[in-house]
DNA sequence: ACGCTAACGGACGCCCCCGTCCGTTTAGGT
DNA sequence: ACCTAAACGGACGGGGGCGTCCGTTAGCGT
């Protein structure tokens, strides 16, 4: 069941192992978390067994597969808080995540599937609070509406998420239309109308932003 | 294969045939498409059998099942243009419309499922139209941003099918902040930031909006 | 060069969904 | 009350995804 202590592979698992990565990675990317795994076996050129082996359960094919997009999240989050104008910072984030969404559908179904209470980011709350933060500073500066919250950051990934083009490039385009919008609407401005009420979407969050 | 000419139904079949749709308007509206035919069928208290005589396939059914929702949305569409205000009638567009998918998660996929060169519904040319001109007169009055194109409706209403919550109300709730959020960055406004360039969704529009 | 064992992958059984056939039931006209 | 045909629904065969077992292959240390 569980792999015995050696912790070093075979040269022929270890690549094994990366095909079926790579290969996951882009079926995941083209086509959602819905792909069967035995089409990422196919595609990788293994049985299977190996890629079970490997990867017990599709979740955590998908961990591994997406480390790297996480990562990048991790990133684009942190270039935003260091930067010395929080709303430029806030926008970033929108551009940036929607982007990387966009191009990866996988990664985008598997981010937000998890998203209320989910175990499987660490440094989930890390990351919120940190978002958070430069939501404030955006608005003590005046450039983000007041009555913004954390959630209607999640309401647009999610809104995002529902974003569908054959063709990435359109996927692409289209994404970055709507972060352009959402941007425009989270902007502080003279003559505006108040918001419908947040819906709660992040499970326990004392002052979202 | 079809039902031969006698264009009355028995007592029974009829009955059936309500009990049928009213199982799938439920099921389709709470779990989306994708519930199985022979789920309806019990659902409904028949065999899959009847269930295939009335429908022969999910898209007649689902086509069936939404009629109403279809009717609603083009009185959403005519009482919009009926309204003297252009942007009022406008915003009531994209609130009703986002609440009607909210609400019915089924005909959300089908009514988005179906855009690009669907040829299932007749009169669609007609209600793009009729939008595109609610549309010009709310530039014209000033109200709507004058680079927002047909498709950015389009883009909100896919947008709007990623939301996607547990509780019906919850999903209204949501859904309702988002109509308010895509509204205000619809909104004509003094110090505009340029929008990125809108992808074509709508298959064939000379000139949208 | 050889053997040991890690690693492989074809094949199996399971379950769920699909669409259809056909023997049985029952509505409704006489 | 009876007969006929409309309508029903259980049951079937096909297809596909799932996760696992086990006989075979081949990497690697000696």
């Amino acid at each position: 069941m569980v792999d015995r202590l050696p912790h070093t592979l075979r040269s022929d698992a270890l690549d094994n192992r990366e095909r079926i990565l790579d290969a996951a990675r882009a079926l995941f990317s083209a086509d959602g978390l819905d792909v069967p795994m035995r089409e990422i076996a196919r595609c990788a050129g293994v049985g299977p067994a190996t890629l079970y082996r490997h990867f017990p359960t599709k979740q955590v094919l998908a961990t591994e597969a997406f480390a790297d997009q996480l990562r990048a999240c991790r990133t684009i989050v942190d270039d935003a808080c260091a930067d010395p104008d929080p709303w430029r910072g806030l926008c970033l984030v929108i551009e940036k995540i929607c982007e990387l969404h966009a191009r990866d559908r996988g990664f985008s179904e598997a981010f937000m599937s998890a998203f209320p209470g989910a175990p499987d980011v660490a440094d989930r709350e890390y990351t919120v609070k940190a978002v958070a933060g430069l939501a404030q500073r955006a608005k003590d500066a005046g450039h983000l509406r007041s009555d913004f919250v954390l959630d209607d950051l999640i309401l647009i990934l999610m809104a995002n998420k529902g974003i569908h083009m054959r063709s990435t490039d359109t996927q692409v385009m289209a994404s970055r239309r709507f972060a352009g919008l959402a941007i425009q609407a989270f902007e502080a401005c003279p003559q505006q109308a108040p918001l419908p009420p947040a819906a709660r979407l992040v499970s326990a969050a004392p002052d979202s932003a």
